[in-house]
DNA sequence: ATTGAATATTCCTTGACAAGAATATTCTCA
DNA sequence: TGAGAATATTCTTGTCAAGGAATATTCAAT
């Protein structure tokens, strides 16, 4: 996971992932579109790759890049424990406020034990 | 998002949230466990709160951090679109599935015309 | 084989940031 | 109000990584 936040944590390599959720792209197309040098999005695609960020598929010369699905259910399954996390924050919650609510019952019924049967 | 990102792109910092997961802490009880000096636990408390991935409550002199829900939430949101982009992907590879198969029924009939009703 | 296109790598400089040490701030309690 | 506990901030230093420029590599086509 820190390689994959490392690899996210640059405007540059945002944004390639950001354009390659829409296709694949060249190395070329990805520097121009971002309006960066080439080997500026070499070296950005060489770190996203190293993380697993994306995948290359070599086409001729060209090198197309693409993003790769396993990576971001990685990143799924790490969110997933705070989203368990929360979930299980909440019952706790629940659980206190039902807490609560019992012993506001019993107190009232040890005040007025005619309560108790009603 | 980035700010998110270069939050969690830290070691100490991917641990910090990962305890915060258990349960909210002092800063105090996270630099003993994390096992490093209390400014620095100060400090990348603070960069996790700029990013609002944590938010803290005061308790005398303590202040207790706790992990901010929202901000999971906003990183699965933009997690979302992700899934979305994937999931779109292997539909575009259905349909062309399914026109190599319609493709190959067709080339089929017209080699055999007597296959096409049958 | 040579040329040109597409991409990768290296070297260098510079800026950002983490850790350490020291100090400042805030709060509680006697 | 003074003392001490808990936390935050500042300053300095060292390291890492991004950007720029130049160059190396890879591949297709002639």
């Amino acid at each position: 996971m820190l390689e994959t936040f490392r690899a996210l944590a640059d405007p540059s390599r945002l944004q390639i992932v950001a354009l390659l959720l829409c296709e694949p792209l060249s190395v070329g197309t990805i520097a121009e579109r971002l309006r960066i040098r080439q080997p500026q999005a070499s070296k950005h695609l060489r770190t996203l790759s190293d993380a697993g960020l994306v995948e290359v598929h070599p086409d001729a010369q060209r090198r197309i890049y693409a993003l790769r699905a396993q990576s971001f259910r990685d990143l799924d399954s790490w969110l997933e424990r705070y989203r368990r996390g929360f979930e299980q924050q909440f019952e706790r919650l629940d659980h206190v406020l039902e807490d609560l609510q019992v012993n506001a019952k019993n107190i009232k019924e040890q005040t007025n034990p005619a309560l108790g049967r009603g």
